[in-house]
DNA sequence: TCATACCGGGG
DNA sequence: GTGTACGGTATGA
């Protein structure tokens, strides 16, 4: 192996794919000057043991031609000690789960056992030779190939296949077309050409994985085509692995890319989708076409039959948007790619802790020819405390600021030198510092006016997936059972110094004059007075900032003209440029119904800007349009899907609103279908667009419109509160509009 | 109140 | 068997 810098690829370029098998054999595809080709790489399948007990005797050689052999690494009695070497990477381990099974008395997998530490044939190869994805290649220089199906069914024991669109990134597309059952398996064959034809290095879609590639091998296997998707000159070529509930494919020689999945991952960090649907998703991004056309999934097969050039539409558009989709979605990943040693696709779906951090540090082990150190036993006892979360005051509050420090769990195991007690490399802090000096360079690079708009932009990505794998550092000490090197005791001393810091940063603004409104983990919202002006707000949050300890860096990270605090995470902000910010599931509820969420949304605006007669004029006007059913209906409806079938249901004894409508309705449904639902004096009753209607139930919804009212009660005097949203008729004896002000911080 | 089961998304 | 998703919500003890 590689010794070196612990963490740094070699510089091997070009590679987009590699398939390695347990004979020791690795196919390695790269693209060099736009040109791919294929090299039949060896490596020996390795994995590591902490004691020698369950080979047995004689077998194990230190002659490295043997087909069986061990090295001793330097470390500690308990540490993996043992580099296990063979020939055959199946028949290793066969022979070891035999002496496991014979010296426990029963069968178990190897990574049920923390005497051993073993990872897939792939990222085998690409430990050892220090190798890794992507070396001197830009994102758009992959070839990526989108490839969608249109079904006449969900079940591919219910449906076929009539349709495929097919691009990819240089503009390519085409279109197959099943119209009879028995064009099938003529579609099928030409999708498999037409992947060969173009070669791509990935095939992405959205819901890949749940939903086209298992639809594709049902209908392949039914129509007796084989589905030669793969590069590798071997047979098998599509692989199904299954852990839990979830299904994956995997392809020899191409990487399969799930928009889905990436959907999800995006949501955990910026919760600013209202579904996770291909159609909202490419919406978000703005890469919706012009004339996107927009069909229910259940009508898309009657629709083709109709008018089929609609469908083909459709389907193009589908895909083009899977390919704009995945390119803002994915750079990170192929960032992430490039240093750890692993294929896109797990990197793609695995988080950023165990995902990449792991594998890079048992890489600095391997590679320093030193013992992994034993798996840390995740303790019992007290749970893990986290960040502090303190509101200090609720209310309107105007000249707001946020300050907040610099990536603080980073800071403090850099300059507190936090990781893992067991790390005795200490290549857990190096590896943050490493990362730390790596991602300053790229943003610098990235900044650079003098460079290529797309140079520019993969050093941005790669500074911004650097930053993602810093911040997990502190979540992997924290991850338990599921990392290798967790710590709980290093975890919870990051998360005491964050609390300590926060707190000073606290007493330092509150000293220098500040009204502190609320204070989370790494950041502080307050107000200053009137008279401090913008240069004066940077002159007090630096001035707090030097009182931190070396290391650690107090920013200003935002100035708002005015903020309404609710709770705790939730709250509004009104920008010095008029924009409206709302966080927190209690003020912007997803699920909720539309009109709802509209009115408090205004509402918070008017709250804001001080204007309380729109405010209590607006909540008249929708207790009005709501009584006078002056509102579209569809503002009114909760819109969900279906999952369970009728008889599922029946057998669930559960009560769910949705269903409670189909079967008022004596409509009959299918798992998968959309439905809308209203409340009427008889309970929940199915929508439907264009239908004749009973009434909605009045008192539901002026409840619920209350309801939301009431979450701006924090904004105002009890009398005052009721002066505006009282019982919605004209305003009693109270005071003047003109004479309530909103409660201020 | 806490634990667990299920869902998303795809035609 | 090319390995560990994940947070929200509904339901039941």
């Amino acid at each position: 192996m590689r010794a070196g810098d612990p963490w740094l690829a070699d510089p091997y370029p070009g590679i987009v794919s590699v398939w390695a098998e347990p004979s020791g054999r690795a196919w390695v595809w790269r693209r060099l000057e736009g040109r791919l080709r294929c090299e039949l790489a060896h490596f020996r399948p390795w994995l590591l043991a902490s004691h020698l007990q369950d080979f047995p005797q004689g077998e194990l050689s230190a002659d490295p031609e043997a087909p069986l052999t061990y090295q001793e690494l330097g470390g500690p009695e308990g540490s993996l000690r043992y580099l296990i070497q063979a020939r055959d990477g199946l028949d290793l381990s066969a022979l070891l789960e035999r002496g496991i099974a014979r010296r426990l008395g029963r069968r178990l997998r190897l990574g049920q056992l923390s005497d051993y530490y073993q990872v897939g044939w792939v990222e085998q190869y690409l430990m050892q030779s220090g190798r890794t994805y992507y070396q001197g290649l830009t994102f758009p220089e992959l070839r990526r190939l989108q490839l969608d199906l249109e079904t006449t069914a969900l079940d591919p024991g219910q449906g076929r296949i009539f349709l495929a669109a097919l691009s990819d990134a240089s503009g390519w597309q085409a279109v197959l077309e099943a119209p009879g059952e028995e064009d099938e398996a003529a579609l099928i064959a030409g999708l498999v050409r037409a992947v060969q034809q173009r070669d791509p290095d990935i095939i992405e879609n959205h819901n890949l994985m749940g939903f086209d590639l298992p639809f594709l091998v049902a209908r392949a296997a039914r129509c007796r085509v084989p589905l030669a998707l793969g590069r590798s000159p071997r047979a098998k070529l599509l692989q199904r692995i299954q852990s839990g509930r979830k299904v994956r494919y995997s392809l020899a020689g191409r990487e399969l890319l799930d928009t889905l999945d990436a959907t999800y991952r995006m949501d955990f960090v910026v919760r600013a989708l209202p579904s996770h649907s291909l159609k909202d998703v490419a919406r978000f991004f703005g890469v919706a076409p012009a004339g996107r056309v927009y069909l229910e999934g259940a009508q898309v097969h009657a629709t083709y039959r109709s008018d089929p050039e609609l469908v083909r539409r459709y389907a193009l558009q589908d895909v083009l948007e899977v390919e704009q989709v995945s390119k803002r979605l994915h750079t990170g990943a192929f960032a992430l790619a490039k240093m750890a040693p692993r294929r896109l696709e797990r990197v793609a779906y695995a988080g950023t802790a165990t995902g990449i951090l792991e594998p890079l540090l048992v890489r600095a082990y391997l590679q320093a020819g030193k013992a992994l150190p034993a798996k840390a036993s995740s303790p019992g006892g007290l749970p893990h405390a986290g960040g502090a979360v303190t509101l200090f005051a609720s209310g309107v509050a105007e000249r707001v600021v946020k300050a907040d420090v610099a990536s603080l769990y980073p800071s403090l195991i850099r300059s507190r030198r936090l990781g893992p007690s067991s790390d005795r490399l200490g290549a857990f802090v190096g590896l943050v510092d490493q990362l730390t000096a790596l991602r300053l360079r790229h943003k610098a690079q990235a900044q650079r006016q003098d460079l290529p708009a797309e140079q520019r932009g993969e050093h941005e990505a790669m500074q911004a997936a650097i930053k993602l794998l810093i911040n997990s550092a502190y979540g992997y000490l924290g991850a338990g059972e599921l990392a290798w090197f967790a710590d709980r005791a290093a975890a919870d001393m990051i998360t005491k110094l964050g609390r300590e810091t926060l707190e000073q940063i606290c007493a330092g603004l509150q000293a220098a004059g500040a009204t502190l409104i609320e204070a989370d983990t790494d950041g502080v919202y307050f107000c200053v007075p009137a008279e401090l002006g913008e240069a004066g707000e940077r002159a007090l949050v630096s001035q707090v900032g030097r009182s931190l300890p070396e290391g650690l860096q107090l920013e200003l990270d935002g100035r708002y003209a005015a903020m309404y605090s609710y709770e705790v995470k939730n709250y509004a902000l009104l920008g010095y440029d008029g924009r409206l910010t709302v966080r927190g599931g209690a003020l912007r509820s997803a699920r909720a119904e539309r009109f709802a969420v509209a009115w408090l949304h205004r509402a918070l605006g008017q709250l804001l800007r001080g204007d309380l007669a729109g405010l209590q004029e607006g909540y008249l006007r929708a207790r009005r349009a709501l009584r006078e059913k002056a509102l579209p209906l569809e503002d009114l409806v909760l819109r969900t899907r279906v999952t369970k079938s009728p008889s599922e249901y029946t057998a669930s004894g559960r009560k769910e609103a949705a269903y409670q409508a189909l079967l008022g309705a004596a409509r009959s449904w299918q798992p998968g279908d959309r439905v809308a639902i209203y409340r009427s004096q008889a309970g929940w009753q199915l929508w439907e667009e264009g239908g004749e209607l009973p009434g909605y139930d009045l008192g539901h919804y002026l409840g619920l419109l209350r309801s939301y009212a009431e979450r701006l009660r924090k904004a105002f005097h009890p009398d005052d509160f009721e002066q505006i949203f009282g019982s919605g008729q004209a305003p009693l004896l109270g005071r003047p509009l003109s004479e309530i002000s909103p409660l201020r911080i």
